[in-house]
DNA sequence: CGGCCGTTGATTGGATCCAACATTACGCTA
DNA sequence: TAGCGTAATGTTGGATCCAATCAACGGCCG
């Protein structure tokens, strides 16, 4: 294993077992709610690749993987598939697959997918947004506010901009705001090294948050746009900076 | 089978023999470039949902496509699963797969996201375009003046539209775009049946050209909002009529 | 007569086995 | 010694078999 950032092949660094199942395996039905071991195998996957465990580049060997979950190949065959279809991993035919590596180019790519979707997203929903919602929003702000792990943070951002959205209606729109906010996650960690605890985006939050309180769509749309467009900067910024 | 349109269940109509292999079986690598059975599967399935073959609700049962694809059923529940990452396909788990029925809501996502993403691919190409892609674009409109078969037609809309934001960079988000056209061709025959033979969108797509053409951007993207306001007023329209 | 429960059939999820492909290493030849 | 062709090996793709689950049907009991 190089480079936890850029792409190259490294060699397998599956996660461990300490990793991957501290308490899961003895009760994997309750512990996520998984209700096949495709699911399961999936879940787990995803997380591990998402918070950087699994580093771009990381081959994933069919084989190695069943025998760390406790399964055989083929529900892991299935998760890798689906896990390709989120642009997560790459396959190539009888070659294996591969976690997709993170760029600038690709943190670019996600970032311009993030203000199409996601104003026009905010724009649909703050017209319909119910109080409870904005309370959700309002509650999940202040949570941020005072958590310190990465993970729980990377979620509550989503949960906070998702719960924004939620009155947009479009299921599959928010579907998919919701897979790019997933796949924000991988960088996120950088956006923290680079510009401290982020302050600046909890100001932005609440903003967001006072805009569609009051109903001003086009001003909430405003700070989202310097909001996606600081943190890309942030992030381009970032790569440059290590000349990525 | 009741009615193609709606989303309710109906008995498996799986595609006959005739329609999924007419030579196709006899040379699959050279008919379609598949490199396995699993893609081989999920293209053919593709496609029969897209054009209508396999309308909304039909439920796959993965036995008896394997059996008329002349395969085991291991390449038939990858290929399914690709597709239900798609959202062609809804899988219930120990309960199989459907076709993801169609709706007026389910139109509406599919022109939020477009209207959302292909503005902003358009945005980011047309300062970048070259003159062979825009000749490329040209000669798509022309072509599309003179096909008359539905299936082609909906293929050279969508790579016109493809060739317009082809200089967008953004691989993802072209990605994202690409699925949306192709999803918006199961709709593409009730919009024809409303609306004649798209003139209309025949000008719209030769004012888009001329604006990129003289590097006017918003002059674009104007008549693009415009054409999916009014493919999307189309397909609500015919909707409301039939009360779905 | 109606509702609940166990049983049966059909279908999918998972495991194991075999075949095909890709990569690598090796040896032969020029 | 460099290059090419071939064989060996490891990995994935596909087929078959078994287990688990769901839906439907029928019988039993209230």
């Amino acid at each position: 294993m190089l480079d936890p950032i850029n792409g190259r092949i490294v060699d397998a660094r599956p996660v461990t077992a300490a990793e991957i199942s501290p308490l899961d395996r003895l009760a994997p039905e309750l512990a996520g709610g998984w209700r096949t071991a495709t699911e399961y195998v999936e879940a787990i996957l995803k997380a591990a690749i998402l918070d950087g465990r699994l580093p771009g580049g990381t081959a994933l060997r069919q084989e190695e993987l069943a025998a760390r979950f406790g399964v055989s190949r083929m529900p892991v065959r299935e998760a890798l598939r689906q896990l390709e279809a989120q642009a997560l991993v790459d396959m190539l035919p009888h070659r294996g697959a591969v976690v997709t590596a993170i760029s600038a180019a690709d943190a670019a790519d996600g970032y311009a997918i993030r203000r199409a979707l996601e104003v026009a997203a905010l724009r649909l929903s703050i017209p319909n947004l119910t109080a409870a919602q904005r309370a959700e929003a309002a509650t999940l702000i202040a949570a941020m506010d005072s958590e310190p792990d990465a993970g729980r943070l990377g979620q509550l951002n989503r949960r906070f901009h998702l719960a924004l959205y939620a009155a947009a209606g479009h299921a599959r729109m928010l579907q998919l705001v919701e897979q790019e906010l997933s796949a924000f996650d991988r960088y996120l960690r950088f956006h923290l090294a680079a510009h401290g605890r982020g302050e600046m985006a909890q100001h932005d939050h609440r903003a967001m948050l006072d805009a569609a309180d009051r109903g001003e769509v086009e001003a909430a749309v405003a700070v989202l746009e310097r909001h996606l467009d600081q943190a890309a900067a942030t992030i381009a910024r970032f790569f440059r900076g290590r000349g990525g």
